[in-house]
RNA sequence: GCCCAGGUGGAGAAAUUGGUAACCUCGAAGCACUUAAAAUGCUUUGCCCGCAAGGGCUUGCCGGUUCGAGUCCGGCCCUGGGCACCA
């Protein structure tokens, strides 16, 4: 009797699936449903982690559940390979970003193979590949051809650290989330994506996704659509004149009114003063306005601030009187125009109008300053050192007196709209996508700079344009990308005019690159176009995608972003790329409670573990931690119960060829029968379900079952590990193969054969517990057929001895009776 | 401050979605095998009282609805994550 060893059968079957191309996904020419089963491809960082197994070898689980019951999967993989690390590793080790990635890219794909995954590697693709990027730059000539792309001058993030810009979504605490040194601001020309004009259908779509709730509201928030008002307060203009001495300006350039955006219209009569942000302000001056000293001063203040300052003043507002009026639209007064940096310079107008009795922003800038506050808002709050945002009845509002504060916000803006002073406004807290990076390692933007003509698109024809191999990548502290150093690469003629010109130097954020690379898994090889429409058909948008929730609102909804522009010039005929999606936990150290990762030293070397226990039991302890969308803390101990459990179960395939025992009486058979339907149907619901747990749970029981006939000398037909081993073949595909074909002697692979009948019958034979109480308390239980009739029950239970004892002399006041499950007497 | 997710034995967790709380696994203790250890197998293992039969208590806290609540409702306390002076 031999011993199991997964190191003596793994690498034998991985080899064997692969000559026998058992996972290559067939576009065409079957009759079963395409299913194409995404997980978020790798950044090739070095080395395989745990967190790579989880997030792989669960959802191949998935992945074999679905072929055995008919569906022809696809389950791709490929590198997301550009990228800062391989730059920051390189000038660390002295290696070219190029031979770093790989390097890498060679050993992880090593790695992965051990897994024993159905991954399809016919279709694998890399981001570095210039027969890939070189889509990643047509789509971006796309998106420019359709104004979705456009340069324009910012207020960027800059990292001093690492000398480039960085998005919004890479600035966690006003620091850099790479190397966390604090970010600065930067004014740059840049090239944008226009993501903002899909705002209102990032929203809207969401809800025909099977998404989790919490990403949809993530996304929601993250887009931060607020409806309102964009409202005009006229300066007063007999103040005018001594604020703008000079007459030509006054007259030319100067806004004689102040527009703000607020979300509560309704609170209109109550806005006692404006508070216009310092950039605005600093606008001001530029168009001629001469601030007083101490206001000049308060605005160079407040602009060297960085955003983190002005954040952590939040208790302790500051600002100053710009020394003019505006007047109030409804009540025609004169009100104080402020100048306070708690109004941001980028978010509406720049300006608000200031209702300090709802809103606690203007309650704790009035209170501090001395400005009057006005209750224009009745409802069940009180106002008491706490300013009351919530709706209500007007009051104080002339005509509006009286109306519910959402009927007052049509009115007074219907109102505003027929002066010519207000409009209906959305505004939304998403920014425009600045994708523009100075980096070397990054996909070339294909755009060249004309000095007569502007910036032109690379002709289609010439692409990819390949990213010249420098030797000095070094970002510059200019600013400009290390690509200006590539002289010959550099000079281009003008596609336009065939002057002289210069290419864009710039390379594209990496979110671009894997915006897009789900379709590119149809048809990865096509050298005509991104991907056949044919085979896109075939197997998009992706009808379910496994992945962290780190990327919530960052590469979900720019690939959502990039999938309708291409859809709105008709390029692809889907608008959404990901039908299902399911975030998966990450791993934390058990110790520390953080996120396990390699720098902390914390790391758990998945290598050695397969070398010590093997790929299925590393395969069947992540499946069995808990449920797949819960953080876990590694704990290596029960890794060891997983391990016994494949023992247990190679040792009890042993004497099957033994003739040793007696034959299963007919009872016996009938009960392992009734127990092995039940499992099928439970494992398969679970893993349907992703509750890879309690499937692995349910398997143990049905092992436990087969050892409790084994130990009583019966001899268990192979019939009967048949369906033992395809429930198993899942979870553990290479010790179920090697007992498949080497014990049982089949011919061909366990994974071609059919997920096991469920016998619908059988289900209804078993036997239930129904448990008795009284006074809702278990009494006792007792084992029913199924489906008797309450009378019947109700005869049982009364009968029985230790319900007499109980109810004895009683009254009963009730008989409660739930079918197969519970009665319960109330007395 | 706002929005999510969660809180169940010594640990990971389960609970047919309102019906026996703690399945399965780890750990621990004891026993068997062994010269011994490891491995393996068997037994016990939420807490309290009791020699036992048995009884009582228990899902973060406080209330409520119900014959019956881990699950539903109201209020509160922790933990993790996201957003954050967004008008």
């Amino acid at each position: 009797m031999s011993k199991y060893n997964p190191s003596k059968i793994e690498k034998k079957w991985q080899q064997y699936w692969e000559d026998k191309k058992l996972y290559q996904a067939e576009d065409f020419g079957h009759d079963k449903k395409n299913f194409l089963l995404l997980v978020e491809f790798p950044y090739p960082s070095g080395d395989l982690h745990t967190g790579h197994w989880f997030a792989f070898s669960v959802p191949d689980i998935y992945g074999r559940y679905l072929r055995m019951n008919g569906f022809n999967v696809m389950y791709p993989i490929g590198f997301d390979a550009f990228g800062l690390p391989a730059e920051n590793a390189a000038i660390k080790h002295n290696i070219h970003p190029r031979d770093w990635t790989k390097k890498n890219i060679t050993k992880m794909s090593k790695q992965l193979r051990s897994m024993g995954a159905g991954f399809d590697w016919s279709r694998e693709v890399s981001t570095i590949d210039p027969e890939y990027y070189r889509w990643t730059q047509w789509i971006f000539i796309q998106l420019y051809k359709d104004g979705l792309a456009y340069r324009a001058e910012t207020l960027v993030n800059w990292c001093p650290q690492d000398k480039t810009v960085l998005a919004n979504e890479q600035v966690i605490d006003n620091k850099c989330d790479r190397c966390g040194s604090v970010v600065e601001q930067r004014n740059l020309s840049q090239w944008m994506f226009k993501i903002t004009s899909f705002a209102d259908r990032l929203i809207d779509d969401l809800q025909d996704l099977d998404w989790p709730e919490s990403t949809k509201l993530a996304q929601i928030n993250w887009i931060g659509r607020s409806e309102g008002a964009k409202i005009k307060f006229p300066v007063s203009i007999r103040q005018l004149a001594d604020q703008f001495p000079e007459p030509e300006t006054r007259n030319q350039k100067l806004e004689t009114s102040v527009e703000v955006f607020t979300t509560r219209p309704d609170t209109l009569f109550g806005a006692t003063f404006l508070v216009v942000s310092p950039e605005l302000a600093q606008k001001w001056m530029g168009m001629g306005w001469e601030a007083s000293q101490e206001v000049k001063d308060y605005i160079s203040q407040s602009l060297k601030k960085t955003d983190l300052q002005r954040q952590e003043e939040t208790k302790d507002k500051t600002g100053v009187s710009a020394g003019f009026n505006a007047i109030n639209p409804m009540t025609e007064k004169e009100i104080p125009i402020w100048i306070a940096d708690y109004v941001l310079g980028h978010y509406g107008t720049g300006a608000i109008m200031a209702v300090p009795a709802h809103d606690q922003r203007d309650y704790d800038f009035a209170k501090k300053y001395g400005l009057p506050i006005k209750e224009v808002v009745l409802n069940e709050e009180k106002f008491i050192g706490v300013a009351n945002e919530k709706e209500g009845v007007l009051i104080s509002s002339g005509q509006y007196d009286g109306m519910t504060s959402e009927e007052a916000r049509k009115k007074i803006t219907q109102f505003l709209k027929e002066k010519g002073l207000g409009e209906l406004h959305k505004n939304y807290r998403l920014h425009d996508w600045v994708l523009s990076r100075q980096r070397y390692w990054g996909v070339p933007i294909p755009m060249i700079n004309c000095s007569d003509c502007g910036y032109q698109p690379v002709p289609e024809t010439e692409l990819p344009v390949k990213l010249p191999p420098l030797k000095d990548f070094m970002p510059a502290d200019d600013g400009r990308s290390p690509l200006a150093k590539a002289g010959k690469w550099l000079k281009v003629k003008c596609p336009k005019c065939g002057k002289n010109a210069e290419r864009e130097t710039d390379t594209m954020d990496t979110f671009v690159d894997s915006s897009w690379y789900y379709m590119r898994y149809t048809d990865p090889k096509n050298e005509k176009e991104f991907a056949s429409q044919e085979k896109m058909a075939k197997w998009l948008p992706v009808p379910l995608y496994f992945g962290g929730a780190e990327h919530n609102t960052m590469h979900l909804l720019y690939s959502r972003f990039i999938t309708k522009a291409l859809r709105s010039q008709n390029l692809i005929d889907f608008s959404e790329p990901f039908f299902g999606r399911r975030n998966h936990g990450f791993i934390m150290d058990s110790t520390t409670g953080q996120k396990m990762s390699k720098s902390k030293g914390q790391a758990v070397d998945p290598d050695e573990q397969v070398a010590k226990y093997g790929a299925d039991t590393m395969r069947m302890y992540f499946a069995f931690m808990g449920p797949y969308d819960q953080n876990y803390a590694w704990n290596f101990d029960s890794v060891l119960g997983v391990r016994r459990f494949l023992d247990r179960v190679w040792n009890l395939l042993q004497p099957v060829l033994s003739i040793k025992g007696h034959v299963l009486s007919e009872d016996n058979t009938k009960e392992l029968d009734i127990f092995l339907n039940k499992s099928v149907k439970k494992i398969g619901e679970d893993i349907k379900a992703h509750k890879f747990n309690t499937g692995v749970s349910e398997l143990m029981k049905l092992v436990n079952k087969f050892e409790e006939f084994r130990n009583q000398g019966y001899l268990i037909p192979n019939t009967k590990y048949v369906i033992l081993l395809k429930l198993l073949s899942p979870y553990a595909p290479h010790i179920a193969e090697e007992l498949w074909i080497e014990v049982l002697g089949n011919k061909t692979s366990i994974h071609l054969e059919k997920w096991p009948e469920i016998n619908e019958e059988l289900l209804l034979k078993e036997s239930v517990t129904l448990v008795v109480q009284v006074n809702s308390r278990v009494r006792d239980t007792m084992s029913i057929k199924r489906g008797l009739s309450e009378d019947e029950v109700k005869k049982m239970v009364l009968a029985n001895e230790k319900v007499k004892k109980e109810i004895e002399g009683k009254e009963i006041k009730k008989f409660v009776y739930i079918q197969d499950k519970l009665t319960n007497i109330v007395v």
